[in-house]
DNA sequence: AAAGCGCTTTGACTTAAGTCAAAAAATGAT
DNA sequence: ATCATTTTTTGACTTAAGTCAAAGCGCTTT
C-alpha cells in the first residue's frame, strides 16, 4: 500500500484534502519495529509523533525498580507521542512495539505548518488529545480511588462491552501485562483471578475468560459485592 | 477591567489579533462563584470551557465512598474543562472553586469557529493540553510507582524550587487538601510529616515547611533514602 | 520425548497505608 | 475572651497489596 494510501485512512486525517494528505505523505517517514524493540524512551528529544499502520505500541511509565505501569495500548490508525510535539520537547514516558509493528512518522515542523494552513487538522489533533487526557483521568480515578478487584472487574466488563456484550471475551495481552495496565503486580492479579473463580464469578482458561456472572461482576465493579 | 483587556492578558490567547480578542470577548460570559461552589460536576453536559480571572478552582475526581483525588489545582489565567470541548460532551471529572472566584466561560460552538480561523489559537490549544497530559501521566506515575513519602518529598521540593529554591515554602491549601492532591488522606500525611521532622528533614509550623535537609529530602524523593 | 524458557499460580510473610476514634490545635465568629 | 467549628495530630488496629521463593504449566525447539 502506498503512503497516500494509508494516510488517507487514517482518522486523525479525516477531512483533509488529497493535496493535503499528499503534503503529509512527502513529509512522513515508515519506520518498523520488532517485537519489544524500544520506539522512544522518557525523556528522549522529541521531535515528531507517530500513527502505527500495523502491530501495536505500548506506552508506559518505569519505576526505578523496574516496575511499570503502561498508559495505554495502541492499535492501527492510532497516533502516539503527539505530546512532545506541541509541548516541552521530551517524551513524558516510554513506548515499545508491543508486537511487530509498523508505523509513519511524522516529523514536528513540517506537521506544525500544515495545521497552520489547516483548521480541520488541528481540531482532529484536539479531538485526540482529549480523548488521552480522559482516558488519563480515568486511570487516575482507578489507581487512587479503586481497588485492583473493581479495576479488574470494569476492566472485563469493559471488555465484554467491546464485543457486544459477549461473555466470552478474549485478552489480547498477556497476564503479566494487564496487571502492568491496571496498576498491579502478576502475583496479585492471579490471586485476584482464583477468587473471583472461586465465586463464580468467571472462568479463566488461559487467555480466554468466560464471565458465568455478570451482575456479580458488575457488583465488584462498583464496590457493591466484595471478595472475601 | 473590561473583558478584552482580561481576555488579552490570558496567556492561551497568545498572539490574536485585536479584532479576535474583541470577538472572543463577545462570546464570553463572566460568572462568579464562592468559595466551596460547583462550578461543574463529572458526567454534566459540557458545553464551553472557562478561563480563571481571579481565585482558584480545583478539579477533583469523587470515589463512590467521597475520598476525593485532585487532578489540578488552576488559577489566574488558567483554562479549565476544556476537554468536553473537543471531545465526547461530558466533563470528567469534578471542579470547585477553592476560593471566591471569577471565571470567563467561553461555549464551545462560538469558540469552535474561532478556532477554525486562527491556527495560532489552535497551537496554544494544543500545548494547553499537551501540558495537562504531561501533568496527569506524571499523577499516574506517582500514584503507581512511588510511596506517598516520596511524593511529598518531591512535591515540596518542586514547590521549593518554584520560590527560587528557597528553603521556607508556604503551602498555600490545607494539609488535607495536600493529602488529596498527593493522593493519600490527611492521617497519612501528618504521620509522614512528624517523621521527616524527628529525622530533621524539615520543620513544619502550621502551612510554613521549613526545609533543613535538602540532600536528605531529596533522598527519599528519589527512593536513596527511606524513613523509618 | 526431552529440554528449556517464559508465564502463571501458590504459599508464607512483610509492609505501606487505610480505618476508626479520640485528643489537641488552630481558626473564626459572637 | 469564649465558644464552636474545622483542621491536624496521635494511637491502636485492620487490611490490601507487595515481596520473595518455589512450583506448576504451557510453549517452542531440538
Amino acid at each position: 500500500m502506498n503512503i497516500v494510501d494509508q494516510i488517507a485512512s487514517i482518522s486523525l486525517f479525516e477531512g483533509l484534502t488529497e493535496e493535503q494528505e499528499v503534503a503529509l505523505s512527502r513529509i512522513a517517514l515508515r519506520r518498523s519495529y520488532n517485537k519489544g524493540q524500544v520506539i522512544f524512551s522518557e525523556g528522549d528529544e522529541g521531535s515528531g509523533f507517530y500513527v502505527i499502520i500495523s502491530g501495536r505500541v505500548k506506552v508506559f511509565k518505569l519505576s526505578s525498580e523496574g516496575k511499570e505501569q503502561i498508559l495505554n495500548i495502541f492499535g492501527p490508525g492510532d497516533p502516539f507521542g503527539e505530546v512532545s510535539v506541541f509541548s516541552g520537547k521530551v517524551f513524558p514516558a516510554c513506548a515499545d512495539a508491543f508486537e511487530e509493528s509498523s508505523v509513519l512518522y511524522f516529523p514536528r515542523e513540517s506537521f506544525i505548518r500544515l495545521i497552520r494552513e489547516d483548521p480541520s487538522l488541528s481540531l482532529n489533533m484536539l479531538a485526540v488529545l482529549s480523548k488521552r487526557l480522559r482516558m488519563l483521568a480515568a486511570l487516575v480515578e482507578n489507581l487512587s480511588l479503586k481497588e485492583v478487584p473493581e479495576r479488574l472487574a470494569a476492566h472485563l466488563l469493559c471488555l465484554s462491552a467491546s464485543k457486544n456484550d459477549s461473555s466470552e471475551i478474549d485478552l489480547d495481552i498477556s497476564k503479566g501485562q494487564l496487571a502492568g495496565l491496571l496498576g498491579t503486580i502478576p502475583e496479585t492479579l492471579s490471586r485476584i483471578f482464583t477468587k473471583m473463580t472461586k465465586e463464580g464469578l468467571l472462568r479463566s482458561e488461559g487467555s480466554r475468560i468466560v464471565i458465568l456472572d455478570r451482575p456479580g461482576l458488575e457488583g465488584v465493579s462498583k464496590k457493591d459485592r466484595r471478595l472475601s
